[in-house]
DNA sequence: TCTGGGGTCCTAGGACCC
DNA sequence: TCTGGGGTCCTAGGACCC
């Protein structure tokens, strides 16, 4: 869907381009299973799974998306095909298309498991046009995978991100960065990435529908509210977003897990159990990436809203019974018998293990050298057998949980959760 | 439609200090 | 001990993303 004027082969002062994955999930599963091609397909987390990660389009266009219940899906399409995530491989998949758009241009900003930013302007110097360079980011994620993407290009991110779902699926929408307020004025503000219901609320009681009000609304009352991310609001609707890609991997601030579990539970062991499975979940992951942490939240979300508790440990640690320890003494002091539905376990400020010399062997519940070697020794055998084949028995019961694969998955660094 | 799961950043305001 | 002035740290809560 390229525009002819817009196939001009000026040099932009800017050019971001945005690759999104159409359907991603369900697109590798019809790669890989030809049978679904052209049907209704639905992912969800493993078989038992009531709730849809994301769709095939075929099942959009019946109404069907990502975050509805199946059971009110079936009810629009019976023929739905339901399919159980496969983490494992759409993490792959991921990866190799990233390090593909890395060989066009270096400057890529993974934004998600199924998207990225890349910072075209450098690559016009080799490449020509950033139209062109658009077309080989495209042709080199379809090589690699075999799946189709939907790109935007524009001057600045926020503006391709609004390009790329402009046409999908297998979009290619160029806004050029000169064009980009006027393409913008009749869009509505909600439709940028960024403003959802709280900034879309702030700005519609003050006339500001679409882009075009923004010139209405002085750049200072976004400041005075929401400060530079308000700031940055007033240019992103003139097409003129000035925020950096971000190459980074930066270290986390949290690492956690939670679970819903079935509605009102009211029985300890097996809220304790649920909190004992995201504690083996957690304490895993820090320890897989050499990290430890001092403070960890850990809460219950009961009818009457959330319970809980940032604790400290003495010393920081990622051991799976010291945090357990945690657990207890929350379920001890904060929970009263309420129903609960919902079980939280986060590590707070993660930090690159520090080797301590302890001289003073602080006393804590379990003895810290041996805990270390008793986990080094488990991990290794998940990492090569697979996630939870050495696992406290309690949730042996439960092994049939699947690995979920949240969508902000990011192939690189810490937010690998599997 | 919100009970899926996992994250990030920012701000206001209180406590405390000199 | 009478609306000084400036700084830090921490927390709760809001807003947003895929």
């Amino acid at each position: 869907m390229v525009d002819s004027r817009t196939v001009c082969p000026v040099h932009w002062p800017r050019a971001i381009a945005l690759v999104d994955m159409n359907a991603f999930f369900a697109s590798v599963e019809a790669r890989d299973f030809p049978r679904l091609l052209g049907k209704p397909v639905a992912v969800t987390n493993g078989e038992q799974g009531t709730c849809i990660i994301t769709c095939s389009y075929e099942a959009r266009a019946i109404g069907i998306y990502t975050g509805m219940r199946l059971y009110e899906a079936r009810q629009l399409c019976p023929e739905l095909i339901q399919r159980p995530a496969r983490p494992e491989v759409y993490a792959q998949v991921s990866t190799e298309i990233m390090q593909a758009l890395t060989r066009v241009c270096p400057d890529v900003e993974v934004f998600s498991v199924d998207e990225a930013f890349i910072d075209v302007t450098p690559c016009q110097r080799l490449y020509g046009s950033p139209v062109y360079i658009a077309r080989l980011l495209k042709q080199a994620v379809f090589q690699t995978s075999g799946l189709l993407c939907s790109i935007g290009i524009s001057g600045d991110r926020t503006t391709a991100k609004y390009a790329a779902k402009l046409n999908k699926p297998d979009g290619f929408t160029v806004i050029p960065p000169w064009e980009a307020r006027e393409q913008l004025k009749q869009v509505a503000v909600t439709e940028l990435c960024g403003i959802a219901k709280g900034i879309g609320r702030f700005l519609a009681e003050r006339g500001v529908h679409v882009c075009g009000d923004m010139q209405k609304l002085p750049i200072g009352i976004l400041a005075k509210r929401f400060g530079n991310p308000g700031r940055r609001i007033w240019y992103m609707a003139q097409g003129a977003d000035p925020e950096p890609l971000h190459y980074d991997v930066v270290a986390p601030r949290s690492i956690g897990h939670g679970k819903v579990m079935p509605p009102d539970t009211r029985e300890r062991d097996v809220i304790l159990t649920y909190l004992m499975h995201m504690t083996v979940k957690v304490s895993a992951r820090l320890r897989r990436h050499h990290l430890e942490a001092q403070t960890y939240l850990i809460a219950l979300n009961t009818m009457q809203g959330w319970v809980g508790d940032k604790l400290k440990l003495a010393v920081a640690g990622n051991d799976t019974r010291e945090l357990y320890g945690l657990c207890q003494r929350v379920v001890r002091y904060h929970w009263q018998g309420q129903g609960v539905y919902q079980v939280q376990v986060t590590a707070l400020d993660p930090h690159p293990i520090k080797q301590q010399i302890d001289m003073f062997d602080v006393k804590t519940p379990v003895n810290r050298e041996q805990g270390k070697k008793l986990f080094q020794a488990i991990d290794a055998v998940n990492d090569r057998y697979g996630e939870m084949v050495l696992t406290p028995a309690v949730l042996l019961r439960r092994s049939k949980m699947p690995n979920v694969i949240s969508p902000a998955w990011k192939p690189f660094g810490h937010r690998k959760t599997i």
